[in-house]
DNA sequence: CTCTAAAGTTTGAGTACTCAAACTCTTGAG
DNA sequence: CTCAAGAGTTTGAGTACTCAAACTTTAGAG
């Protein structure tokens, strides 16, 4: 098995290659990510390399091997079951569940998230309304949308909030943000890079364009 | 917070101080219990004293001080809890939940510690009949005396089944014989060194004197 | 009281991970 | 086409933990 330090790695370079237009991570930003330095980040690739999860060439972009993408799922995997129990069984808010599933995704064995899943049903999103890959490695992305791409008067329902910060996810929650709710644009102004948006049963509120691109609707809705 | 490392350290010595006369712990035992060699063990005792975790002179033996027993008594509620959680909750055999909470003890934060806490309702007791520490750091624990110092047509209830690995727990569940149970002693042989007891239904079995010796029932009983 | 076996210590080395700082390579703005 | 800024690499050092093996101390059997 691999240690906590690397399945980090694993799991940063899933993100990382999977939000690439080329599939491939760069040093700098993954050292960001995981808040060391990039001389740790190399010598770290290197050592991945030599394992078979990598492949990078010096100077070269880095890109998960078979091996690598599977073992990265996994921890994905056990991540967002493990924030989907913290939330539905032991009541936890969502907005604290990221931290504490980023340690326990690396001390649950097979047997534990097993019964983790078959307890919550299979479920097939997080919390956040991130897609959890199954048991084989295999994710169902359902199509969506960044809300910032909405125009006013569009309705649509909320399918996903992209930020794992406490900060905003505590934000949203407050004005009723979550996947499953029913969306109304009421405003869009494209000067002041902003619109108003209305979560069913919430009062209206006004996010800037950065902001409403962290929250994905719907793909085919008007 | 003390590392992983650190923490099987103290729950290690809380152990031995309080199973030994003397409420000193040896560091040949303590390397044995920890699967290290004792110059590892002699190492670490003396970073445990730095922090003040434990007293101890060279060539004497090891206690805990107050800060390191707290710590201690912390992990150990930690570890009783996830058991009873993983048993009660996510329905694993009681032979597997030890080495599970050997892992998760240590990845657990204090806010998914007490809603387990309170998911189960405050237990007082884990899977295998030890007493869980509140959150204060205090244990109650019940009185009770080995099986094998009972005679012959003693009629009692089992307590608690001191040994974790897995195959003698998952032998006593065979028979019948975990916390709670009632159990009848048919015959006693001291010669034989052995014992035929009976758990309310189930079929008697032999025990010798040693695996008798594992396991605890009430104290006031005839 | 002596002496040796067991308990405890020390040393030197190795793995995994980390940083700071000096360095080299690549690329695109001009 | 050039050359600096940014990306990536290397080096040297440090922390936490570990082992094997040589060593010292303690205590109890005789
Ligand atoms: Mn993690
Ligand atoms: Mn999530
Ligand atoms: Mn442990
Ligand atoms: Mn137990």
């Amino acid at each position: 098995m691999a240690t906590e330090t690397v399945e980090n790695y694993l799991k940063a370079l899933l993100t990382l290659c999977d939000e690439s237009p080329t599939g491939e991570a760069g040093l700098v930003r993954l050292a960001a990510v995981l808040g060391v330095t990039k001389g740790t980040a190399t010598s770290m690739i290197k050592r991945l390399a030599e394992g078979k999860l990598v492949k990078a060439e010096r100077y070269g972009g880095i890109t998960l091997t078979g091996k690598g993408r599977r073992a990265a799922t996994d921890v994905l995997r056990r991540h967002r079951l493990l924030e989907t129990f913290l939330v539905r069984t032991l009541k936890l808010d969502w907005s604290t569940v990221h931290a504490e599933a980023e340690r326990l995704e690396h001390a649950v064995s097979p047997l534990v998230i097993d019964a983790i899943d078959a307890l919550l049903g299979h479920p097939s999103v997080d919390p956040h309304g991130d897609p959890i890959p199954d048991k084989s490695g295999q994710t169902r992305a359902a199509s969506s949308r960044p809300l910032s791409a909405c125009a006013m008067g569009d309705k649509t329902r909320l399918v996903r909030v992209a930020d794992q910060e406490g900060a905003f996810l505590g934000f949203a929650a407050r004005h009723g943000l979550m996947p499953g709710v029913r969306l109304t644009v009421l405003d869009a102004d494209p000067q002041a890079q902003s619109m108003l948006v209305q979560a069913q049963g919430h009062d209206p509120v006004w996010l800037a364009t950065a902001a409403a691109g962290k929250i994905a609707v719907e793909a085919g809705s008007d």
